[in-house]
Formats: structure tokens, C-alpha cells, sequence
DNA sequence: TTGTATGCGTTATCAT
DNA sequence: ATGATAACGCATACAA
């Protein structure tokens, strides 16, 4: 492997001068450069990448910490953040965690180890408090609400989306409200639990702990939900469901069985994914890809601001 | 920040038995062990893992090229990628590089310049004599059928599979039979056309270049093959669809216009996503996980072998 | 078992 | 405009 030594033997110059050509700077005579340019070009060289970063102290690496990539929600989230990154010529160190915490720490150690630049966490397991300490070695951004924890952020209000959603199947009359959520750890399932206990309050609505499902992450787990649902004496007369794909899987389910949608069972979906509109679901849109432009270049820029997305519901056939 | 040669001072010890006791290496005594362990805690000390690449020559990182990550065959094969890595302590650069082929060198440049060392190739738009030169500087694995290359890989046949479903359709009385790729550049979408066109010749039958369609990556793109379909003088009265969430939306469209599967249309899946077990679509089963996993044990162990992974046709209601 | 000295390849500082 | 040299932080061959 030849080195920019051997490029400055070869070319009669000095190793700055080299190092000069290779960054473009100004002030180098063009007869020197181009010996420096034939040089490199007949040599074959390349530059050592990790010898450029321990001299600069940057890595051009972003890291980005999710449980998994195949469900639309997240892999709509890493198309965002990975269409920005290959606009800004960053790349990206999957940290695909599947809700390991031990993981995530790693990812954490590795912004302060230097190997990353900066951290876009999707989804959070470990304390907020551990997150904190960490700022100190780079950008971390959050897709959760921290405004008041002042943290980067870009996220939407899960809270508010989900008590608007459960208000609206209130006005069409349902008193017997279900949902799923994909794992139950996690802010936003907090904020959804918070959100379902708050509104069953406001209306004196009783609370069943199995109207609340979680491990809904893919289509195959409509088979579940509506087994569930069967084994449930009162049964719910309508059901939110976080992510469109496992709506769709329930639609299929229900289709098979005779159940009518939505008179017999409302559902309301979550991200406006493509399925959604196919087979006419009503959602919450959320713009995904969007979202994971915005974290990606907060963490670029490194901001230190709380962005919120908005959602809004859209109204189709299954409400 | 600390360094090495800090704990050195601090602990009263040479810089060498620092890094001996950071790497765990035997021969080093008790006291002098347990006093740089003090230090390291004193001080929170970091390694700086810049240092180490530079020194090693290794950084631990896999780069991962695919175009997209959001359709259940990058995702799947991604997922299985990403267990491995998981289990192995390696850490994964994602090059979502959306079909551009200027970025696919990138990430061999990246190889080269010892930023990552290995690189694994879903979906390849570049020529193989380039991949073939790049091999010098770390192992680089493919997801295509290379025996005759001498380059590592793991595949599967999609010639004889695609040929297989062909025939399968043949037997069951269909002469006129279109079908879908994602995209029509890459190796896996000239093996299919070449199997094709194979298959015509076999039993004389006539091309017709609209039944081959292309862009069809998504759910909502099954609308689209409809629409085509609709425009077409002789319509096919079979299709084969390289991803069951395209099959799926085709049923759902026909659902709509009340064309009843497989009667008047027979759909061949791919992948045997989720959606296709629940609505009952006969496709081939590729283990997609599985083979992500062995891209990753080839890539990690540096093994130049070609492993062919076996798919089947699973027969449900759509033929 | 421990320490010294050198190498890894580049960038940055400071002269000239 | 150019060059010498000192960082950058760590690993390791060799000597002791």
C-alpha cells in the first residue's frame, strides 16, 4: 500500500504538499500538483480512511438505533434518514437492535469512542438520563417528545393523535374501545396508555386491561388480534391499531369470518401506509419519510431544537 | 480526553501495559493491572477507536449495499443480515444506494480505503470485473449466481425458479402468462427474462413485450399492473409477481373490479411474505432471513464459496 | 512480566 | 507557495 511518503518521494515534493492535492487546497503551483496528480495516478492510490479520521477526530458516520427495519413504520423512518444521508454524502452504521438495551448502550459508547459522529435514536430503551451524559461526545437526536428535557428532537405528539383518534370514535358512537401497539416498553406506548386511560376518565368509561394489545407489529398479527378479541367477554366495537399493515390483516381476517367493517367492528389504522389506502382504511398519516429526513438533518447540523411533526386523520371506510 | 499514555502516567506504568490490560492479554501482573484499572476509572477513559482501526488495519464495520430498504425482500434479507451481526459484534454501513450506481462504487471505494472491511452486495448495477478488482482489499460477497466468476456468493437460482413457476402455470392450462419485476436492470431481472424467453421457445409460444412490467416494488404498484393490464389487445390470463405485496394488491384491485382469482386470473407470488399465508396466494418461498444470515457468516469468515439456498413453490388458491 | 521505541497514514502548525 | 515536524492514540516487536 503506498502512502502519501512514497507519493512525496515519487512526486520530488513534501508529504504537506501531497496532503495539499489530496484536499484541494489553494496555494500549490500547478507544475507541482500535477506531478503529485501523475503520481497518484500511477500508483493506484488510495487514501487511508481511518488515518484521515484519527487526524481529523470526525468519521463522516452516523449512527441510527431501531429494534427492527421490516415493519413500514421504522423501514419508512430509515428510508428518510438514508435519502438525506445519501444527499449529504454521509453514511450510515445500522444499529438494528431489536429492543436489546444492551445494544443501544453500545451504540451510545461508540459516539463516545468516535467511531460515530452523531446518533439518531428511533426508538429508546435505556434511561433519558444515560442518553443526557452523552451529548457531551456528539449530536443525538430523539424521535420522541423532549421539549421539556432538552434534548434534540423530531417527533409527533403521540399523546394528542391518539386521544384525537379515540374522541373521534367517540362521536361516532363507540364506548368499547380496543388498540394495539407494537411492544409495550417504549415512550410512545406510554403515551398512548396515558392518552387511553385520560379519555376512558373524561367519559366514565370502565377500563379492561385486555382491550390493550401489544406484539401487533406485522400483518400476520390481525390473525391475533381478532383471536383475542373472541376470547374477550365484552368485546370492543372498535379497535386502533398502530400500524395500517396489521389493520390490513385484521380486514382479511374479518372478511374470512363474515365480520362487517365497520358495522360491526370500527378500526382505525396508523401511518397512512400504501395498504391503507388500497383497501380504503382510515388512518392517522404520518409522513415517515419526512420525519426521518428531519432527523437526519438535525443530527447533520447538529440543532438542538424540538421539531414536532404533525398527523393528521384521514377519514375513508372502516370508521 | 484521556489517553493512554494519561493512564500510563497516572497508574505508573508503561504505555504497553496499559494497552495489555485494554486488550486483555495475559502476563501482566496483578498490582500493575489493578492500578490501570483505577486510572481507567478515574478518569472515564475512552478509547479513541480511530486509534485502533489506524493501528489494526481493521475497523469492525460490514458495508451493506441495497437499493431500497422498505420492500419485504431488501427488508427480510437486511434482517437477516443484521441477526448475524448482532450475534458476531459487527457493526453494518448501510448503503441505500436507491439504484444509483455511482454510489455502489462508493462503498467499494469505502473497501478499499479500509473503512469497512467486507462488503456485502444485494442488488448489484455495476460490472463484475470492477467487483473483481476490489476483491484485493476485503472479501465482498454477492447475492447472484456466481460460480463461473469466482466471486463469493450466496443465491439462489431465480433462472430454474422462474422457469419452474412457468411450467407450473403451463401444466394448469395457461399459455398466456405476463409477469412483474421490480426493476428490469440487475442480474435476477435477466435471468428471469432470459428464462422467459426460454420457456416461449420451448413451447412456441408468442412474446408479447407489455407482459413483462417493471416498477412493480410496492403494494399500490398492483393497481398499476391492472391498469396495464386493461390496456392490453391479448390479456394474459396468468402473472407472476416477484413480491407477494404486489400479488396481494393485485387481488385486492380485482376484488374491487370483481375479477374473480384464480378464474379469470392466476397470480404467482414471490418471497412468501406474511400477506401471502393470509390471503392464500400460491408463491415461492424464498428463506430471505436465512439467506441474509449467510451473506453475513460468508462475509464475516471470508469464505469464497458459492452456497445456492433452495426455494419451493407453495401451492395455495391463486392458481 | 515489563518497558522502549517504532509504526500506522494523515492533518495541522509553524516556520521560511 | 512549500517543507519539516509535531500531533492524533494505540498496538506491538524487541529488548530486558
Amino acid at each position: 500500500m503506498t502512502n502519501i511518503k512514497d507519493l512525496a518521494k515519487m512526486s520530488g515534493v513534501s508529504v504537506s504538499t501531497v496532503s495539499r492535492v489530496l484536499n484541494n487546497h489553494p496555494y500549490v503551483s500547478a507544475e507541482k500538483k500535477a506531478a503529485v496528480l501523475k503520481a497518484i495516478e500511477c500508483t493506484n492510490y488510495n487514501r487511508n480512511i481511518n488515518a484521515v479520521h484519527l487526524s481529523r477526530g470526525k468519521t463522516q458516520l452516523m449512527g441510527v438505533v431501531l429494534p427492527v427495519t421490516d415493519t413500514p413504520y421504522f423501514a419508512l423512518l430509515l428510508k428518510g434518514i438514508a435519502k438525506r444521508a445519501l444527499e449529504n454524502d454521509y453514511k450510515l452504521v445500522l444499529f438494528q437492535i431489536d429492543y436489546a438495551e444492551e445494544k443501544e448502550i453500545e451504540a451510545l459508547q461508540m459516539l463516545k469512542q468516535k467511531q460515530i459522529d452523531s446518533l439518531i435514536i428511533c426508538s429508546r430503551k435505556c434511561e433519558l438520563a444515560l442518553i443526557q451524559e452523552h451529548i457531551q461526545y456528539g449530536t443525538i437526536v430523539l424521535c420522541e417528545k423532549t421539549t421539556e428535557k432538552s434534548l434534540p428532537s423530531v417527533f409527533i405528539d403521540h399523546y394528542e393523535i391518539f386521544f384525537q383518534a379515540l374522541e373521534y370514535l367517540y362521536q361516532k358512537g363507540h364506548k368499547k374501545i380496543g388498540y394495539s401497539v407494537g411492544r409495550k416498553t417504549g415512550s410512545n406506548s406510554s403515551l398512548r396508555e396515558q392518552a387511553y386511560r385520560d379519555f376512558l376518565e373524561k367519559y366514565k368509561l370502565p377500563f379492561y386491561s385486555d382491550y390493550i394489545m401489544d406484539d401487533c407489529l406485522y400483518f400476520e398479527d390481525g390473525e391475533k388480534v381478532m383471536q383475542r378479541l373472541r376470547s374477550m367477554d365484552i368485546q370492543p366495537t372498535a379497535l386502533i391499531i398502530t400500524s395500517d399493515q396489521v389493520a390490513a390483516g385484521i380486514m382479511i381476517e374479518c372478511q374470512k369470518e363474515g365480520i362487517s367493517i365497520p358495522e360491526q367492528l370500527a378500526v382505525i389504522g396508523f401511518n397512512n401506509e400504501p395498504i391503507a389506502k388500497m383497501m380504503n382504511i382510515t388512518t392517522i398519516d404520518i409522513p415517515l419519510v419526512e420525519l426521518g429526513g428531519d432527523l437526519f438533518l438535525q443530527a447533520y447540523h447538529g440543532y438542538n431544537s424540538n421539531k414536532q411533526i404533525s398527523v393528521k386523520l384521514i377519514e375513508r371506510e372502516t370508521v
